[in-house]
DNA sequence: ATAATAATTGTCAATTAAACAATTATTTTT
DNA sequence: AAAAATAATTGTTTAATTGACAATTATTAT
């Protein structure tokens, strides 16, 4: 095969940082790592790119293959580059980050890899550059979140808006009035309210929404409003 | 060397996206293509990773090497790996975006590449991806400045709020009314207004101002708001 | 001097935000 | 069965912001 000569070679990974929300907290998949280097050390899941597929389709390969999941939201991060990240050879990672609705997961666990959900503020420390990897994941996601509606991608397909309300204030380390937070999200038209309520959270129980994204363009400057001065954006 | 075996190595290359502005309107660096394939095509700037150097490092040499200047605004944009993309053999492709001040660059141009910059409406067919690549650069080049101050980098040291607003206008393809425009730049805090007026463009003059970031962060929401509903960022 | 031009500042009604208060629907306790 | 407790939802009020447009200003050209 013909090529591009005198140039060097090298291995092309992806790594997937994996959020998911409990209902009260946000959290992270991680994995032990069974291999040398690092092995015994958590990790992101990852793998190299093989070669027939693209790098999305390498993270979604992987993804499912850890989580079962299919059709996840999944989307690139950033690629890191330096020669030594990796001991053994350099390594390209291009990293992605996933947001799954956890209770999904749960269901479909394939616990070959020792894979274990985390809370942000307990994350051990994890191999080579990994850290930085989620780091970098969760500056991404509040800025993300901060203008379109993805935090919905965490939260079954009907929840409620207190629901709602303590995922954005755990992704934006703040809070919110109730009042106006029900109130501003209502306006965006992107919610559809449904005729059960979720009776176990409180007496008078909360309506179910479920998210209607069609007309969220219309009122797009309403969600870049829902938080007024996002946490870690700057 | 001992290495991960079996894996399959690829050629890792960089590609920049150039902006800049030339005091009317938005516009690209391209390079006409010496070598086969694609060869007397327009294309990007870029070129291999090389082994001792991480992306951001080969990007930063790449552009310098095209344009003569040091230190300009370089942002990773994403990394492109649809196998076939370059038909020759498999090439990963991370997309950097730049921001520089076209005058600056006029002066120490370097032909060796038979560079020319060209109005965003009339750029011409690229070779491979490149104009997937464009595309997504222009994207993000709204997104960003949607929320931060980067817009600047386009502008030299010293400029004054209407050549601002027109920068504003031909990104976001749309207008605003001047007055509420340069209140509302001004509350950011941002703007230094300097002695001198710039005589050239109007009969009155307009204040020259200089950037100071520093207290950027206290009215980061006003940055937010300049751009009510951001063309293109859905 | 006057007209022309574009920058800058002024005005005001309409909308939105933020803080906080009141009401509502339900379950648990008395 | 009534009362208390709880959390969701809706109301109210004031302040701040926006957007549209008008007036003023500083200068050059006629």
């Amino acid at each position: 095969m013909p090529g591009y000569n005198y140039q060097n070679h090298s291995l092309v990974a992806v790594d997937c940082i994996v959020f998911g929300f409990d209902g009260q907290n946000l959290k992270i998949l991680l994995i032990k790592r069974k291999l040398a280097p690092g092995q015994g050390m958590w990790s992101l899941m990852g793998g190299f790119v093989q070669n027939e597929e693209s790098a999305d389709e390498a993270a979604n390969r992987i993804l499912t293959g850890l989580t079962g999941l299919e059709g996840v939201y999944l989307e690139q991060l950033h690629t890191f580059s330096k020669p030594d990240r990796d001991p053994i050879e350099r390594i390209f990672s291009i990293a992605y980050f996933a947001l799954i609705d956890i209770h999904q997961y749960e269901k479909q666990i394939n616990d070959q890899y020792s894979a274990e959900w985390f809370l942000l503020s307990e994350m051990p420390a994890l191999i080579f550059d990994h850290t930085e990897m989620v780091s970098m994941a969760r500056k991404k996601l509040r800025y993300k979140a901060a203008m379109h509606p993805i935090l919905f991608e965490l939260l079954p397909s009907k929840f409620t808006v207190p629901l709602l309300q303590s995922l954005f204030e755990d992704v934006f380390e703040t809070t919110f009035d109730k009042g106006n937070f029900s109130r501003k999200i209502a306006s965006t038209g992107m919610l559809l309210r449904q005729k059960e309520k979720d009776k176990l959270g409180s007496k008078k129980g909360a309506y179910y929404y479920q998210l209607d994204k069609k007309h969220y363009k219309k009122n797009f400057h309403k969600i870049q409003r829902l938080v007024p001065n996002p946490n870690g954006l700057i």
